[in-house]
DNA sequence: GACCACGGCCAC
DNA sequence: AAACGTGGCCGTGGTC
């Protein structure tokens, strides 16, 4: 393996002469930590077909670097996470590369369903060369480095980029093979835009958010006043009943030990290492007072343990084996005990989860909140956000008014009305669901007339409501057990719902049914541009013994073609809206959530920019849509509206 | 102390 | 308990 390393300007117009030929290059850079507005590069790797240049960013002039990189900036450029290397290029010389090809992506690509979830380049370049890559090398760049480059380190760094456009290669062939042209070159088109989404980040109005957070904490506080209160009565009954020692009482209550009392007890007591735990069974063991007891238990007892809760509840006479909110809220309707704890949950959540920990992502540089937005985070297609996830952001306004345009901007939110059920008609083609939209009318209700068998004008509430979660259960593959634990009815009404919706949209079912053989018989199930979802089929799949497994096959393959080709057209919109845009910096992309996204604009622009993204949103939609029109719900405020 | 599985719950 | 798809994050409670 060749490597030549660059910290002169001699060393510098040698190589760029190699460099300035190459069409394809691989890169790779070694920085001093993670985060693009903070850390600093250290190394610029590029690898051609038969040299690995190293140039060392610290030691040569900045007029030269910057030159390198408008050198290489329209050049194929090939790396494992790209995503990392071009926004701290773009960070740091402003230019954002866009001619990529992310081998990390690709992999995710033409292993959907199968490969690794977050794939690293050790493990890749394993699996297509057989060979070891040394991983901790890395690190030694961020922490106690000195600026003296190790040979080590150049040989690693070196490593890095050694591999990346042989792997290509490989690669290509899969792509080939499976037909995902159309889906990888939308993907790496989406890569930079994604890169610079995350740059931008999202505002948070601090002061609006942590009333909220100081709201549910007070409120959660006052809720556990209550549930103490209660758990403290039972304690009560339970130890004047019994005579157990306050161990019974903490194992009973499955209450753990070894919280900070325990560990301050360890501590008065000077008790070593691990003798402190028999000692403080022992102690536990015989305390028999009643005042004692309820002061060691509320001093261990937790209001966030699930198997607390449950024993506690039971122990009340409220027997469940879940604490689940949906199914306690179905079986103990008017309990007020129940409410309070369920409300309790619900406001933690609110003061830590979100409230909180939100904070924490706050970035020090920017103030703004730079998620990681994941394009291929699911098998679908779909977007996965991390640190923090922006896609399970409470839907309260008042959460959602806390994300705020920057001064002189406005937030313009456009979501997809209906994207995955129209799509599920456009599919099918069943002709029933076409005619409903074409002649706008409302869907839910259509399914609801149909199920309910009455007239489309006299379908009440309830009977729309269940004719949406009806519609979203046949995208989702719904059972008839399913849908009647959703409702609260018999399965044989379940039964007889699903039944009635299978002759009103006959279209529909027949597809349904040979879409699902195929997905056995093919090992995948593909979306309208090609994205594949792959699953494992055994013997044991195709057997009677295999039912269970193969019907989730089939209903995961079956939603992977609705659900992966509303990602494909959010993507293709994503794409276009940046390539397209005629505002510059006027109009930014902020953050994606399935079928919606958030754009901040100038003021001056809104106007034009609503119809510019609409028109953008439609032609992406009808790229696989024809028969059924695509609607685009737009809002315009200063901060997010869902 | 780091890691993991799990129950639970937020979103679309 | 788990009953329909896709995720991430929290806390608990266990392991090493």
């Amino acid at each position: 393996m060749k490597a030549t390393y660059i910290a002169s300007i001699e060393s510098f117009m040698e190589s760029i002469e190699a460099i300035l030929k190459a069409e394809v290059l691989s890169l790779d850079i070694e920085t001093t930590g993670l985060n693009p507005r903070k850390d600093s590069i250290l190394l610029i790797q590029l690898g051609s077909e038969d040299n690995n240049f190293i140039f060392d960013v610290a030691k040569l002039p900045k007029d030269r670097v910057e030159y390198l990189v408008e050198v290489i900036k329209d050049k194929l450029l090939v790396g494992f996470n790209l995503k990392f290397d071009i926004q701290f290029i773009k960070e740091k010389y402003g230019i954002l590369f866009k001619n990529l090809y992310c081998n990390m992506l690709v992999e995710k690509i033409i292993t959907a369903g199968l490969g690794n979830k977050y794939p690293s380049l050790e493990d890749v370049v394993n699996k297509y060369f057989d060979i070891e890559l040394a991983k901790d090398v890395r690190e030694s760049f961020h922490e106690s480095f000195d600026g003296v480059i190790t040979k080590e380190q150049i040989n690693y760094a070196a490593q890095d980029v050694h591999y990346l456009l042989p792997l290509k290669n490989l690669q290509d062939e899969h792509i080939e093979l499976h037909s995902l042209e159309k889906v990888v070159s939308l993907e790496m088109r989406l890569l930079p835009v994604v890169s610079q989404m995350e740059l931008n980040g999202v505002l948070l109005n601090i002061d609006e958010w942590n009333k909220l957070t100081r709201h549910a904490k007070r409120f959660a506080r006052r809720l556990k006043g209550i549930i103490d209160n209660t758990f403290r009565k039972e304690l009560h009954r339970y130890i004047t009943s019994t005579e157990n020692s306050a161990l019974d009482v903490l194992e009973f209550f499955k209450v753990s030990r070894e919280r900070d009392v325990e560990i301050a007890w360890k501590e008065a007591t000077g008790f070593e290492k691990r003798a402190y735990r028999k000692a403080y069974a022992q102690m536990l063991s015989e305390m028999f007072d009643l005042a004692e007891i309820d002061k060691i238990f509320f001093a261990h007892f937790n209001p966030n343990s699930t198997n607390q809760k449950k024993k506690m509840l039971n122990w009340m006479g409220i027997v469940t084996d879940t604490i689940d909110q949906k199914v306690l809220k179905r079986d103990f309707p008017t309990n007020r005990f129940v409410k309070t704890m369920i409300r309790y949950g619900e406001e933690y959540k609110k003061a830590y989860t979100y409230g909180d920990n939100m904070l924490e992502h706050i970035d020090p540089v920017s103030g703004r909140i730079h998620a990681n937005a994941n394009q291929l985070g699911a098998t679908t297609g779909r977007f996965a956000y991390s640190g923090p996830n922006l896609q399970n952001q409470i839907s309260d306004p008042k959460y959602r008014k806390c994300y705020i345009a920057r001064d002189d901007k406005l937030l313009i939110t456009a979501d997809y009305s209906q994207i995955e059920l129209r799509i599920l008609g456009e599919i099918t083609g069943e002709p029933r669901m076409i005619k409903a939209y074409l002649e706008n009318e409302d869907i839910h209700a259509n399914t609801a007339a149909a199920i309910y068998g009455v007239p489309l004008d006299q379908v009440t509430k309830l009977q729309r409501t269940r004719g949406k979660n009806t519609n979203f259960a046949v995208v989702y593959g719904a059972t008839a057990r399913g849908l009647a634990y959703n409702f609260s009815i018999e399965e044989k009404q379940g039964q007889e719902i699903l039944r009635r919706m299978k002759l009103a949209y006959p279209v529909m079912t027949s597809f349904m049914s040979i879409a699902c053989d195929e997905i056995i018989r093919r090992g995948y199930s593909v979306t309208p541009l090609g994205r594949k979802r792959f699953f494992r089929i055994s013997d044991y799949t195709r057997s009677l013994r295999g039912t269970k497994e193969r019907m989730s096959i089939q209903r995961q393959g079956f939603n992977h073609i609705i659900q992966g080709c509303a990602a494909d057209i959010m993507k293709i919109a994503i794409v276009n809206l940046y390539y397209e845009n005629p505002f510059g910096d006027s109009l930014e992309l902020l953050v994606t959530v399935h079928d919606e996204i958030v754009i901040e604009v100038d003021k001056t622009i809104v106007n034009d920019a609503l119809k510019f993204i609409d028109n953008m949103m439609v032609l992406a939609g009808e790229t696989f849509l024809s028969k059924i029109p695509v609607e685009v719900d737009k809002n315009v405020k200063p901060y997010w509206v869902k």
